[in-house]
DNA sequence: TATTGTTATACTCTATAACTATA
DNA sequence: TATAGTTATAGAGTATAACAATA
């Protein structure tokens, strides 16, 4: 299987994402949780299905996500009732997303020690293309 | 969050399997499905235990799989009852796999057809390097 | 005893469909 | 009408725990 990249790629991914959850777990947040809470952090205002779009979830599966960091006080809604309305971090959930950012470099760090910086830069650059080729495609419908 | 390589990671294998899955379900097999499948090919007489070992699947995780591919007659045990018996695909199950890998193949040159071919290459090593740096490790508790 | 196989169960993530509300 | 949000449901993948069978 070793020479198919793809699965290489999944294979990978999981690994990462294993040791990643671990230590996100400490701090009571999941790997998505904290994409989302990053994602609002650096972008206030912004709305749910804009997170859905840039982070490849369906709004389907951001609703309940946002909900139970608004339920925990990590996440406000700019108006209280109504929809389309801007979600901004709270101050616990704005410190919580800087230990969470902390833990991702870190985890970055340790796994990629190994790796050379220019390796490092080609896998970089090649993901993003990869991820760019998708969303500039047709709008896939949900 | 594109400058997590972790994360970056994670949404390229979300994508890539995404696109992997569709193509896969035309011959009536899933990801882990076809891993398992073409393991056996190659590996004929490999224990569950094994296949579990090579991929990163729990032993839990596996036996519902196999027992899956044998119902279809895929692959078969070299001796029907007890346990610890190596696997092998059926004539049917080894068409399959052979099927499963061009579609596999097909998939990596699509994806990565615009990815230069020492960004292949330098991924896949850093990849590689990433995957054995974990198996060689103490030993993972089940 | 250590390894292998099995079953049951739960959680995370994602997908689809159907519905409501808003601009 | 198109976009945004919600709810419900289903499936794939993985994790843990407990148990039986085997070497």
């Amino acid at each position: 299987m070793e020479d198919h990249l793809g699965y290489q790629l999944r294979r990978a991914s999981n690994l990462v994402m294993a040791t990643l959850a671990d230590q996100l777990g400490e701090i009571g947040l999941t790997v998505v949780e904290t994409s989302i809470l990053i994602l609002i952090s650096r972008n206030a205002g912004i709305f749910q299905s804009e997170i859905g779009r840039v982070l490849g979830i369906k709004r389907a599966n951001v609703a309940p996500l946002v909900s139970a960091l608004e339920r925990r006080d990590l996440v406000s809604r700019t108006s209280p009732e109504g929809r389309a309305v801007g979600l901004t971090t709270t101050q616990a959930g704005y410190d919580l997303s800087v230990r969470a950012e902390m833990i991702m470099r870190e985890n970055d760090d340790r796994l990629f020690s190994a790796t050379p910086q220019g390796a490092c830069e080609a896998i970089r650059s090649a993901l993003d293309d990869l991820w760019r080729s998708r969303v500039e495609k047709p709008a896939r419908e949900d």
